[in-house]
DNA sequence: ATTCTGACA
DNA sequence: TGTCAGCA
C-alpha cells in the first residue's frame, strides 16, 4: 500500500477530527452538507476521516478566515481537485493556503467571469463577486 | 460516552 | 453557527 492509499484511509472520528483541526461538529457536518469533503461512514452511519479530510478541513479553515464564503471555497478546491490527478507537481505547485491574498482574488475574479458564462449569467459582475467573496 | 439528523424561543 | 431533541 502507497502513502496516496494510506492518506485517504478512513481512520478518524468527528471528534478527534475536531480536535485537529479545532472545527465544531456543526461547521465539519455543514462543510460536507456543502460537498467540500466527503468522509466515508461505519456500519452505524458514524463519519471516518482520512488524513486528506483532515487536511482539506484545514485548507477550508484557512480560507475562511481569509475571506472566502462556501461558495468560492468550493471553486478553489474544486479547481485544485482537477489539477493534483493529472501530472506530478515539478515544483512547489501552489495550493489556495500558498496564495496571497491578491493572488486569491485575481483566481477568483476568473472564477467569477467562467460562473459568468454559465448559470449565473444574469448576475452582474459586482454581485457575483459579492456572492462568492466577502470584504 | 459518542455521533447523527433535523430544526429553530 | 449554536444548540437542543430523540435515536442508534
Amino acid at each position: 500500500m502507497n502513502d496516496m492509499d494510506r492518506r485517504s484511509m478512513p481512520l478518524f472520528s468527528i471528534g478527534i477530527v475536531m480536535k485537529l483541526t479545532e472545527l465544531t461538529a456543526r461547521q465539519i457536518r455543514y462543510y460536507e452538507a456543502n460537498d467540500l469533503i466527503a468522509p466515508e461512514r461505519t456500519k452505524g452511519n458514524q463519519r471516518l476521516f482520512s488524513f486528506n479530510d483532515v487536511d482539506r478541513l484545514l485548507q477550508i479553515k484557512d480560507l475562511l478566515d481569509r475571506g472566502l464564503n462556501m461558495a468560492g471555497i468550493k471553486l478553489l478546491l474544486d479547481e485544485e481537485k482537477k489539477e493534483i490527478p493529472g501530472e506530478i507537481p515539478e515544483k512547489k505547485k501552489k495550493t489556495p493556503a500558498n496564495l496571497t491574498d491578491e493572488e486569491l482574488r485575481g483566481i477568483l475574479k476568473n472564477e467569477l467571469n467562467e460562473a459568468g458564462r454559465y448559470g449565473k449569467a444574469s448576475m452582474r459582475q459586482g454581485e457575483l463577486a459579492r456572492f462568492f467573496v466577502r470584504h
